[in-house]
DNA sequence: CGCCAATTATTTTTT
DNA sequence: ATAATTGGCG
């Protein structure tokens, strides 16, 4: 195979050619990154290396899928069975090859956010300590913090006593329920490995056998349990390769520590150290902004990223009314800027601080017309009927999850309440069994009414009778089939009078249906237990090609690794970036500061920033100042356009949107 | 057990 | 503003 490391520039190609031993590539925003390392791992085939001995990590769905395409597109077959995953599929990968060793039955259910904060919630309840004081979002986010590195007992060298003794408390309930139901977060999918590595030397070994050659991708954002797999991995052979920039480390919130990377020479003696500084991605001014921004950080490894190109037009900088007239003026800014440049929607992106901000640009660019999607956001699968639906599918595949059984069980109605549940529960105890298993046992000699009695029977040959045509006919199939027996409709029939909102719901069972038939279409072995893996690390395909020619609305976070022509940044308000949240926590401004610079650094060629003066919040109308941030780019580079946006209607958009018109009738 | 009205929380970011 | 949760009553 002919290679042509020529394309990259004297310290990108030193990277590339960097097979052996630890390698450190501090690169900067847009300095060609991924195109260093898609090379690198050319080159290393091309010297003799076997694809699958590759392992390259990332965080994102999206950063994998993306890096095994360009692999890919480069060299063709030959990257064929190369591993490209994210550190959580990567983790449930090596748990799902040894649950055994921990005690794990197969079919384990992976819980997540919604379900932990179920359990927590549940576990407060019990403890009357708690009651009212504690939330259950704040309690889970102390537990994910101090259960780290290990999952053992909890560190509570830093808590208070009395929070301690909750914490603890809770913990161990916590803990017990997901042993009790099979069921394990997304912690587990990387401290169970961890934990299996460590204990078994020769899987350990046979892990670094398999992959004797390691990429860690976004290395800033490893956390204290990811570094220490990659470290025992990377063990043996010492081919670790890692990428990364510190300017970028926006996972503070998840345990990341940014003193990974800055360590890594540390970590693993006489690594190489390579930093690509020059950016090919944005015009100057853009540039400038974000390094004055970032400047702001201290302790951070000190770059200079620089450019070839000009400066390019200065950053556009709107102050709207309110929120509405926001989405307003970055909607018609998008369409007239389309239309005079002819360029693909796909060459714009809205990004924002976070997912709830997306829902004015998302109406506006329907009512425009305007093809689009928003990224990420978990909203589908966080409706009621969804996760209602969910919940048996799971269900059926892990019938120890008693998360999800308590969820539908009484869903829809059968009137088996609290009473009737108590007693199945001390039932199952005494018998020694689950409480599913308890369906099957329970009998008149209990104090159950029998029509309870009746509609409990009914449940259990429901889901036993799906789980027995899951052996021969069609997921898809036998969840429709499971849905129309439940009589769903008939539930929301009674709860909602809008025949509306209970097509809208209808619609999002079809929409689930039809995305697992889409699965089972595309994976060479679906089997439901794979459908739910996949959703539960959303690796579902929002490939290139669905996004392709579409305005990309997402989160900063969504947003890193990725590039756009015109970038519209919105809502850059003091309260959103820096969140009000995060500045309660001691490292809450300097990782904001770093989502503003990653923001900026995302546009290559077009950089509008937008706040509203007005914003609703909780249904009062609140006043607003633009971001810190905007005070720390120099004025020269800002061009504001403020007050009241000028009606754009010209001859041209109006004439567009008839055409618009006349293509929706045409459809 | 189910229904309704009153009360309360919701908005940080992802796997 | 809205959705979810809680408490009291039939």
């Amino acid at each position: 195979m002919k290679l042509s490391l020529y394309k990259l520039n004297p310290q990108q190609r030193k990277a590339a050619k960097i097979v052996d031993g630890p390698l450190l590539v501090l690169s900067g925003a847009g300095t060609g990154k991924t195109t260093t390392v898609v090379n690198r791992i050319a080159y290393m085939i091309s010297r003799g290396v076997k694809s699958e001995e590759i392992l390259a990590v990332t965080f994102t769905n999206k950063a994998a899928r993306e890096m095994s395409e360009r692999v890919k597109k480069m060299i063709g077959r030959s990257a064929k069975s190369m591993q490209v995953s994210t550190f959580h599929s990567l983790g449930l990968r090596i748990l799902r090859e040894n649950h055994k060793l921990l005690g794990y039955r197969r079919n384990f259910t992976i819980y997540d956010t919604a379900d932990q904060l179920s359990v927590v919630r549940k576990a407060l309840r019990t403890i009357s300590a708690a009651w009212k004081k504690y939330k259950p979002d704040e309690v889970l986010y102390a537990l994910n913090r101090l259960r780290m590195p290990h999952n053992e007992a909890l560190d509570l060298k830093y808590e208070n006593e009395f929070d301690g003794a909750v914490y603890s408390s809770v913990w161990e309930k916590y803990r017990a329920t997901l042993r009790n139901n099979n069921a394990v977060d997304y912690e587990d999918l990387l401290v169970q490995p961890l934990r299996i590595l460590k204990k078994y030397p020769e899987i350990l070994n046979s892990y670094q056998e398999k992959f004797k050659y390691i990429i860690v991708d976004e290395y800033q954002d490893t956390n204290a349990v990811q570094f220490e797999i990659i470290k025992l991995l990377a063990n043996k052979y010492k081919n670790i390769c890692v990428v990364g920039d510190d300017d970028q480390s926006i996972y503070g919130w998840r345990g990341a520590e940014v003193k990974n990377i800055l360590d890594f020479d540390k970590h693993f003696k006489k690594a190489s150290v390579i930093r690509l500084e020059e950016n090919y991605r944005s015009t100057g001014i853009i540039l400038k902004a974000a390094n004055a921004v970032i400047a702001g950080n201290k302790d951070r490894k000190a770059k200079k990223l620089w450019t070839r190109m000009g400066d390019g037009n200065r950053i556009n900088f709107f102050a709207a009314a309110d929120e509405m007239t926001e989405a307003e003026y970055v909607v018609t800014q998008i369409i007239t800027h389309q239309i005079e440049n002819k360029m693909s929607y796909g060459s714009y992106a809205i990004l924002m601080r976070m997912n709830t901000q997306a829902r004015q640009f998302e109406e506006l660019l329907r009512a425009h017309r305007i093809p689009y999607v928003v990224v990420g956001g978990m909203q589908f699968y966080d409706r009621k009927e969804i996760r209602d639906f969910m919940s048996y599918l799971k269900v059926l595949s892990n019938h120890e999850d008693e998360e999800s059984l308590l969820r539908i069980i009484n869903v829809p109605r059968r009137g088996i309440g609290d009473s009737t549940l108590k007693i199945m529960s001390e039932h199952a105890n005494l018998k020694k069994c689950g409480l599913y298993e308890s369906l099957a046992t329970l009998n008149e000699s209990s104090d159950i009414k029998p029509k309870t009695l009746f509609e409990l029977n009914k449940f259990y040959v429901l889901i036993e009778d799906a789980r027995k045509r899951l052996k021969r006919e069609s997921i898809a199939m036998v969840a429709r089939n499971l849905w129309a027996e439940i009589e769903y409709q008939r539930e929301l029939e009674a709860t909602f009078s809008d025949p509306k909102k209970i097509a809208e719901r209808m619609a999002n069972i079809d929409a689930l249906i039809d995305g697992i038939q889409y699965y089972e279409n595309r994976d060479r072995k679906p089997t439901l237990e794979g459908y739910l893996r996949q959703v539960s690390l959303m690796e579902e395909d929002d490939d290139e090609e669905f996004q392709k020619g579409k305005v990309v609305v997402m989160t900063i976070h969504s947003a890193k690794g990725l590039e756009f022509r015109n970038v519209f940044f919105v809502g850059v308000e003091q309260g959103i970036i820096p969140h009000t949240k995060s500045l309660e926590t001691s490292y809450g401004e300097a990782e904001e500061r770093r989502l503003f610079y990653v923001a900026v650094t995302r546009a290559k060629q077009e950089l509008t920033i937008s706040y509203s003066k007005m914003r609703t919040k909780f249904g009062q109308r609140i006043e607003r100042l633009p971001s810190m941030f905007i005070n720390e780019i120099p004025d020269n580079l800002l061009e504001p356009t403020d007050g009241i946006y000028q009606e754009v209607a010209d001859d041209e958009v109006t004439e567009d949107l008839l055409s618009r018109f006349g293509a929706m009738f045409s459809e």
